[in-house]
RNA sequence: GGGCGGUUAGCUCAGCUGGUUAGAGCGCUGGUCUCACAUACCAGAGGUCACAGGUUCAAGUCCUGUACUGCCCA
């Protein structure tokens, strides 16, 4: 039989073994009889670049719990796929083009530029499948999904025409954020704010015809002049005084209850709250009379005459008191259009592109940063620009393009998240059918533990459950419309078609859209000026003025028949595509073929989706799903949208658990990420330290929900040394540093031209590396040990110790990893298994049977069978975590011992990866022998001490004495043997009365004294127990003090005070004879 | 501004419902190439549990506040 090599090396084993999994298939699911079945749908990847260690820790938790699960017997199905991720993909494509070939995607038009963004979709997931199969992730790979892939297009068309049809879907006009440089609504999620130092600009608005008495002007004051373009009233607080005493009354209330250091600034603020009541009130009370009395305020440079109104969002205890209303640019002032849409406009200035249009008068065409100093300067000319301050402004800046967002005002498409009259019926025509209040509604019954599904089922998160929970219930339960709709090229287009017709036009159409209106496939949608809907039928002469008209179309099918008779009535399909989050919201049953599995359109070569060979289809037998696994930026993104779809087109949800691990980090405790130049290729982990190795580390890092550091280090291109990037200086960018030793210029994203790339990497893998190779070396023991092993039924209770303490220890690291597993614990499940096989059988039960090995005989075919039995069960219990290795060993034990087992056989696979879970073998505990070897390890180690503290060589026998008595002096007699040989020892003598060899060095283990004869050095001897005796004098004089005190004896349960005394006992003993052996020296 | 976390050894992190002398790995120190493994073995040093109060017989653990820090939301 060929020996292994003596270090492992991962890059011979893991391609070879990845290719026996393809090769057998080893990852593909499909419906079968069993009951019990586990399906992970991965949280897809965006098709924007390379997946980073984030990535990893994702990836590999799935992996994790799949593999788990796949051999403990469930049917298992992990979901690949990719995530076409409509802005942000877009965005990077045109950065690209920007920088690549000077061009704008109106430059190569839509058609070059979807094509332009095919290729780099094609060339990012390919990269991603690499990586995720460097990683080792079991996925089934004939089931590979894009969320543009007709099976998933057919399901978003599907779901939205349902939404339409029940009324869930709209447009309207809002103020969104819109991106000026993508030219695009984005959404909330997709906006970072940041304070930057801006100007606070006070500008004076001239009052016309002022009477006697009142102001020529008012102020108001702005971070964004140029919006006074668009302003269309000026509003003061209907009750100044009111307000005004209020903020004092609160002002005072929190003097009053403040902290000493905060008291003087809310002093002042509360002194500048009161000079107001005499500064601005009169002019404010003079306002709104005015206001009354119908004055108008002259708007500069537009010269344009709008009202004095009376509002609430006037803030009397701020600035002027007064503020200016520009609806189209502002959220708050749009509010405020709100309540006064009969006296006021509503006024856009911008372009799409962030120019200024034709409402801004002579500003028009211009870029509204331009405009924003224009306008300054054209106002400071005019004397009406009253001051400027500097103040922090927070700016929110577009996720994609990285630029300032605009609040702007345009057409947009919504879904009614809250709740409707009437309700909504989910999963209609399903046998899990039911109504809920509104869509949000019913994602909260789900997770908030209220409400099962006719299932049974309910949404829990893991592990940190109530924290995740209310995230996601906090969220839900605003209950805001969801706006899907984005003015992008790449996506899921809209589905609706859409005219205005006034009453001649509408009765021209009526045959035609009655004629449409009978097929269930087309859903017609008809609203009136005031933005009613109505019905067909009632739609007549009688209505005033022109109707909106919108026709939604189920599927493809459904254009092929329809769209182009609409195209030539003059119906117009929507330029706008989905939200990305759309179709991944649909992404657990759309991959599973939903509405129809049996019609499902997938690539060539994929698994069928419909039913087959009398078996369920994959949509009724894999969904609803198991588990989530994502981090919890994904929470309200994702999840809570999956189990909202999930609900409305099934009627039940997604999946019962969420598993929320840790984000990655780097060494500055900032999120990884690839544009930030601190994201880790996991494929540059793996090559140098291998799939497992990383895999590992990242199992162990994985202890909650608390986010990872990773400290990360590039390898220098000009020196091939390690710099740690937490702390090394930049060159001459962000993505740049300096090498410290040749203080040259090194990038770390790659693409900076120029300027050597660097790798990066981090020590923190080297942990996993070394813990591949022990373990490869240990089966580089066992199997040079195990030719000829044999299975042939043991009584476990006839074993020798060691073989029945090892199979105890070995049970309660099953169970041990069984349950952490079970509590999403990964770092506790790989510590436990870590410690038994490194620090238990490695370190001890390996060594003890050595002799037995060595020896032969029946003694010798025992130990093979135990041997071969436990390292069985450490490659079962450890493959889900490293994967190939484990995979690679299965084969070596395998051809060494194809038979193993202890009392029953074992059921052994040709795959590690197919094989069954360890099953629970608690009669194998034996609490006492556990007990026992204990004390014989204390022994030995403290044998060991001695040997340190006294500098003897390993290689020189020592003799020992042991005086114990009782059942001490049993396990100790009985491990004579093993104490010898870990300890190193020539002779061995236990009694309840040896005695103390002169110049003995000795110690205490428990009840036992250990005397370790012919060490002379009595000052190295007292130094060492003095030491000890000083440290156990301490603790004794804490416990003595603790049962002293009365309040402890009186208050104390009694089984924490007979525990102390115990304990006070059991170190004064100790105490004595370790002072006893001090004396003794003389 | 609101909400949710975190702060424990030089580093990265455990520490459940309060109750041994607060743990692990890495790093460090000393000793070993001992016939699986120097990516190893043996032993050791190292912490006022961020700070200040409070509750309790007893606080790393519970409460309040402060500082620093991270994330989410507005």
């Amino acid at each position: 039989m060929q020996e292994l090599p003596k270090t492992y090396e991962p890059s011979r084993t893991e391609e070879r073994v990845a290719r026996r999994w393809l090769e057998a298939k080893a990852f593909a699911a499909a419906p079968d009889g069993r009951d019990r079945r586990y399906v992970v749908m991965m949280p897809l990847p965006n098709v924007t670049g390379a997946l980073h260690m984030g990535h990893a820790m994702d990836n590999v938790m799935q992996d994790l719990l799949v593999r788990w699960h796949r051999m403990s017997g469930d049917n298992t199905l992990w979901m690949p796929g990719t995530d076409h991720a409509g802005i942000a993909t877009q965005a990077v494509v045109e950065k690209r083009l920007i920088e690549l070939e000077g061009k704008t995607r109106h430059d190569i038009g839509r058609d070059a530029l979807v094509k332009r963004i095919w290729d780099w979709k094609e060339q990012c997931q390919s990269r991603i499948i690499r990586q995720q199969q460097s990683m080792g992730c079991s996925c089934d790979w004939d089931r590979y999904r894009f969320t543009m892939d007709a099976v998933c297009a057919r399901a978003v068309r599907h779901t939205f025409f349902r939404l339409f049809r029940d009324g869930l879907i709209h447009r309207g006009t809002r103020l969104v954020n819109w991106d000026c440089a993508l030219q695009t609504a984005v959404s909330d999620d997709e906006i970072e704010h940041e304070t930057v130092l801006g100007h606070f600009w006070h500008l004076r608005y001239p009052v016309i015809d002022p009477a006697p008495g009142e102001p020529d002007h008012v102020i108001v004051a702005t971070t964004r002049p140029e919006t006074m373009l668009g302003d269309t009233a000026v509003a003061c607080h209907p009750d100044p005084e009111g307000a005004l005493r209020r903020s004092i009354d609160k002002a005072r209330k929190g003097l009053a209850e403040a902290s000493a250091k905060d008291k003087p600034a809310l002093e002042t603020e509360l002194m500048a709250l009161e000079e107001r009541l005499t500064t601005h009130l009169p002019t404010l009370r003079t306002l709104a009379g005015m206001v009354r009395a119908g004055r108008k305020i002259r708007l500069p440079l537009v010269d344009r005459e709008i009202p004095l109104i009376l509002d609430e969002w006037a803030k009397p205890e701020l600035g002027s008191g007064c503020v200016k209303i520009t609806p189209a640019h502002d959220p708050n002032d749009y509010d405020v259009w709100g309540r006064h849409r009969d006296a006021i406009q509503v006024i856009n200035i911008l372009n799409p592109d962030g120019t200024l249009n034709a409402e801004a008068g002579p500003y028009r065409g211009i870029d509204r940063f331009e405009a924003r100093d224009r306008v300054v300067a054209d106002l400071e000319q005019l004397g009406l620009l009253e001051a400027v301050e500097d103040r922090q402004v927070e700016i929110g800046h577009s996720d994609r393009s990285k630029t300032p967002v605009e609040p702007y005002l345009s057409l947009q498409w919504f879904v009614r998240m809250g709740d409707v009259p009437g309700g909504v019926v989910m999963g209609r025509g399903t046998a899990n059918e039911f109504k809920a209040p509104g869509l949000a509604q019913a994602a909260i019954a789900a997770a908030d533990g209220s409400w099962r599904s006719r299932s049974g089922r309910a949404v829990a998160f893991h592990p940190d459950g109530g924290r995740y929970r209310d995230t996601c219930l906090d969220w839900l339960s605003e209950k805001r419309d969801w706006c899907i709709s984005r003015q992008l090229w790449w996506g899921h287009r809209i589905p609706v078609w859409s005219k205005a017709l006034d009453n001649d036009a509408l009765a021209k159409e009526r045959p035609l859209l009655e004629r449409w209106s009978g097929r269930d496939d087309v859903c017609i949608s008809l609203r009136d000026q005031g933005g009613r809907a109505l019905k067909l039928e009632h739609a007549g002469p009688e209505s005033p003025g022109t109707f909106d008209v919108q026709i939604c179309l189920r599927d493809q099918q459904t254009d092929r028949l329809v769209a182009a008779e609409l195209d030539a009535a003059g119906f117009i399909r929507d330029a706008d595509v989905l939200d990305t989050w759309f179709s991944s919201a649909v992404w657990p049953h759309s991959t599973l073929g939903w509405p129809d599995p049996a019609t499902a359109e997938i690539e060539p070569g994929q698994t069928a989706l419909g039913a087959v060979d009398g078996l369920a289809d994959c949509l009724s037998y894999y969904y609803p799903g198991s588990c989530l696994v994502t981090g919890r930026d994904i929470i309200t993104l994702w999840v809570a949208r999956m189990v909202i779809t999930g609900l409305y087109n099934l009627g039940d949800v997604p999946f019962t658990d969420v598993f929320i691990h840790a984000n990655i980090q780097d060494g500055k405790g900032e999120r990884m990420s690839k544009s930030k130049g601190n994201g880790i290729d996991p494929v540059d982990i793996i090559e140098q330290y291998g799939a497992d190795a990383m895999r590992y580390v990242v199992c162990e890092m994985q202890t909650g929900t608390q986010d990872i550091r990773l400290p990360v280090q590039a390898v220098s291109p000009f020196t091939g040394e390690l710099v740690d990037l937490a702390t090394a200086r930049h060159g001459g960018s962000i993505f740049t540093y300096l090498c410290p030793a040749t203080g040259r210029e090194f990038d770390v994203l790659g693409t900076m031209p120029g300027v050597p790339p660097a790798k990066l990497v981090s020590d923190r893998f080297d942990v996993g590396r070394n813990f591949c190779n022990k373990l490869w070396n240990a089966f580089r023991f066992a199997l040079m040990n195990l030719e000829g092993a044999a299975f042939a039924p043991l009584d476990p209770a006839a074993l020798p110790d060691e073989d029945r303490w090892v199979l105890s220890r070995l049970e309660d690291c099953t169970a041990t990893v069984q349950s952490q597993l079970q509590a999403y614990n990964p770092s506790a499940a790989i510590g436990a298994v870590r410690e038994f096989f490194w620090g238990e059988l490695c370190d001890w039960y390996l060594e003890l049977i050595k002799p037995r090995l060595r020896a032969g005989g029946p003694g010798a075919t025992a130990a093979r069978q135990v041997l071969a039995h436990v390292m069985d069960q450490v490659l079962r219990l450890l493959h889900p975590f490293v994967p190939f290795i484990t995979e690679e060993l299965w084969a070596h034990l395998a051809a060494a011992a194809p038979r193993r087992g202890i009392d029953r056989e074992l059921p052994v696979t040709p795959l590690l990866i197919a094989a069954p879970w360890p099953p629970p073998r608690p009669e194998w505990r034996d609490a006492d022998m556990e007990e026992r070897f204990s004390l014989v390890a204390e022994v030995v180690r403290a044998v060991r001490d001695i040997r340190n503290k006294h500098a003897v060589t390993p290689a020189r026998k020592l003799a020992v004495a042991v005086r114990a008595e009782g059942a001490a002096a049993e396990a100790i007699g009985r491990a004579r043997g093993h104490i010898m040989q870990m300890a190193g020892l020539e002779t061995l003598e236990v009694a309840p009365d040896a005695g103390r060899p002169p110049g003995a060095a000795a110690a205490v283990v428990a009840a036992a004294e250990v005397f370790v004869a012919g060490l002379v050095d009595a000052g190295k001897e007292r130094q060492r127990l003095g030491k000890e005796i000083a440290s156990l004098e301490r603790s004794v004089a804490g416990i003595a003090a603790k049962l002293d005190d009365d309040g402890f004896t009186a208050k104390a349960p009694p089984r924490v005070v007979a525990k102390e005394r115990d304990r006070l006992a059991e170190y004064r003993d100790k105490l004595a004879k370790l002072e006893r052996q001090l004396a003794a020296l003389g």
